[in-house]
DNA sequence: ATATTAACGACAATCATTACAATATGATAA
DNA sequence: TTATCATATTGTAATGATTGTCGTTAATAT
């Protein structure tokens, strides 16, 4: 957990940013936080706690900094709010999600399973892809737990 | 083209909606612009050609009534605003979308390619799809053609 | 320790979207 | 046909996320 900190901070250094208090803050938080999908506002009320003289720009600003470095990745549900995801260290592509319309839970398949359609893209659209988003949106295991009943499509 | 209209006329009142003038005004120009990735304003604008007195807050209304009726699809690349997008007759599952990172175009893949993949999260994840998001973010033929180097990776 | 310059914080401004309140429309029942 | 009632529309105000501004602060190299 260190060293990715030190990491994240040669990343800004070699892009030459500086990792000032509030961006380690802000990037602790996220590390912190590496399983949720914290929107801006969320990121700026975690990191108050550590640092309660933060404003709310430094927050976005930072995150557009992370995004731009690509130590983390902007999504978008479709509510109104943009969301931050840590990307795994070393991906090359960003991971999948799983959102469920019952309870709103936001799962990660970190496996990337595109493979073949991405050959078929590049390959018939003759496409070259850099990156990806993938949701899937529909009933979660914990949603359908106890509901057993398998509809007959 | 009419008939489309027509179906989708139905598909109103089977819910109990009415197709107002206003709204096959909207409609038609979502028909019109099949191909394109309109912005609520941009749908707007378009719309006014054919009744000035149309107000933006119908447009927006209209646009989440298509959607909630699945006629057409609310997408977001990451710019500010949200886009739609008509859905495919008949179509089970949202197309996906191949989005150059030179030009900004917007391509279509209307084949679901997603088969195995979902096939795969159903058992895995034990996750039940109802739709799914895929977008390819990269360079698109036209803008890699001219740019004849082929990158050893 | 100091200079340079990026980064900050507070707040104003912007932009997409939604809420509201008054009016209009259109179907139905008398 | 006309009164009635529910739904739809309009223009505008309000909201809420995000970005811009600007004077101040602090990180880094010397």
């Amino acid at each position: 957990m260190e060293s990715r900190i030190e990491r994240i901070k040669k990343q800004l250094h070699n892009a030459k940013y500086k990792l000032t208090p509030q961006r380690e803050a802000t990037v602790s938080v996220l590390l912190e936080h590496e399983e949720d999908h914290l929107s801006a506002e969320d990121v700026y009320l975690l990191v108050k706690d550590k640092s309660p003289e933060i404003g709310l720009a430094t927050v976005y600003r930072t995150l557009e900094l992370l995004t731009e470095l690509k130590v983390v990745d902007k999504i978008n549900f479709g509510d109104g709010v943009s969301r931050f995801d840590l990307r795994q260290e070393g991906a090359a592509h960003f991971h999948h999600h799983l959102v469920c319309i019952e309870c709103g839970a936001v799962d990660e398949i970190q496996e990337d399973l595109l493979g073949d359609v991405e050959q078929i893209v590049e390959d018939r659209w003759n496409f070259r892809i850099k990156d990806h988003r993938l949701t899937f949106h529909g009933i979660c295991s914990r949603c359908s737990e106890g509901n057993e009943e398998k509809e007959s499509e």
